[in-house]
DNA sequence: AAACAGCGCAACCGCCTCGGA
DNA sequence: TTCCGAGGCGGTTGCGCTGTT
């Protein structure tokens, strides 16, 4: 009964990792790269199962991570898009280089969890005394368990094989051609596009069906919106073709062109902020703190 | 000093989506 | 079109550390 595990769990190591195990994983993914994760403990000579690869990989033994304390710029971030994308730890992850969604989801967990809830309940005090709003913030530290706040953009983490161009944008230069599939996340399409962040804030859809998709759609989800081809638009019957995104949160157009700029300096935050990470935290604080925003 | 409780985090589990055959 | 393997994701678990009694 049941599903068949990944992978044969016998004779292979569990638990904690030790210090040869890492250097033999790190060493092979040095020599042949990441992916093929299932074939890879063989390979290596590991006794673990390849997704404890993967994992182990992605969440401790990337060179790119970043260890450490969550700065302040940080924390603020990750309540902002927590309140915005709700448990989507992939994605807000993806909006702080060098954070793995893992990181996030436990420092969520552990700490932040609790002050959004210290904070809501005060608020939801002061709503109270003051007339009740018609939408609630963001208060559960376990939105898996209790229903998402009627704000929280729910999303599908997909990958994005396709990019559309904008028809409005000039072709990008050569170094910015959209990276074949072979390509890292953090060589994703869009973060070389944001090779040129100025040319960000115009980088969107450039149809008039695809501004339909827009006003009646997932604003948010930056999966379907790069994968976007005018003719998943409408389905024979002009009704969406996908089920989630009948249910997701409805976005204006104006929230849409603040999400634009915003994607977009996130992109370019993945390529630069190496550089300039604070810069662009404060900048994407300030995003999500604009009064435009919903 | 020992026992206990609480917390943080690494790791695991199971489901889902995608892409190729 | 269907099936299946691989990879990815979010939720959960459990171990080890730290603080308290």
């Amino acid at each position: 009964m049941g599903r068949s595990p990944c992978c044969s769990k016998e004779g292979l190591n569990r638990g904690a990792w030790t210090a040869l195990e890492d250097k033999i994983l790190t060493a092979y993914i040095k020599a042949h790269g990441e992916g093929k994760w299932r074939n890879l403990p063989k390979r290596a000579g590991l006794k673990r199962c390849g997704k404890s690869c993967r994992l182990r990989w992605l969440n401790y033994l990337r060179p790119d991570i970043k260890r450490g304390n969550i700065s302040h710029e940080e924390e603020e971030l990750i309540i902002r898009l927590h309140k915005l994308l709700g448990n989507r730890w992939s994605l807000i992850a993806g909006r702080l280089p060098g954070r793995t969604d893992n990181e996030i989801k436990n420092y969520w967990n552990t700490t932040l969890g609790k002050k959004a809830n210290a904070q809501s309940s005060s608020q939801s005090k002061q709503n109270s005394q003051s007339k009740s709003r018609a939408i609630e913030p963001i208060t559960s530290t376990q939105p898996s368990k209790s229903t998402q706040a009627t704000q929280v953009i729910r999303t599908k983490a997909t990958r994005c094989p396709k990019v559309l161009l904008s028809m409005q944008s000039p072709p990008p230069p050569p170094e910015t051609e959209i990276h074949s599939s072979t390509a890292t996340e953090d060589d994703s399409p869009q973060a070389s596009l944001l090779n040129h962040p100025q040319d960000g804030p115009n980088f969107h859809c450039g149809t008039e069906e695809v501004r339909a998709y827009h006003n009646d759609s997932d604003f948010l989800n930056f999966g379907r919106w790069n994968a976007f081809q005018p003719s998943d638009v409408i389905d024979g019957d002009g009704s969406m073709d996908n089920d989630y995104d009948k249910i997701l949160a409805r976005g204006s157009e104006r929230s849409l062109a603040l999400f634009d700029d915003l994607t977009s300096k996130d992109w370019a935050m993945n390529r630069c902020l190496e550089d300039n990470s604070t810069l662009d935290l404060e900048y994407l604080a300030h995003l999500l703190d604009s009064e435009e925003w919903p």
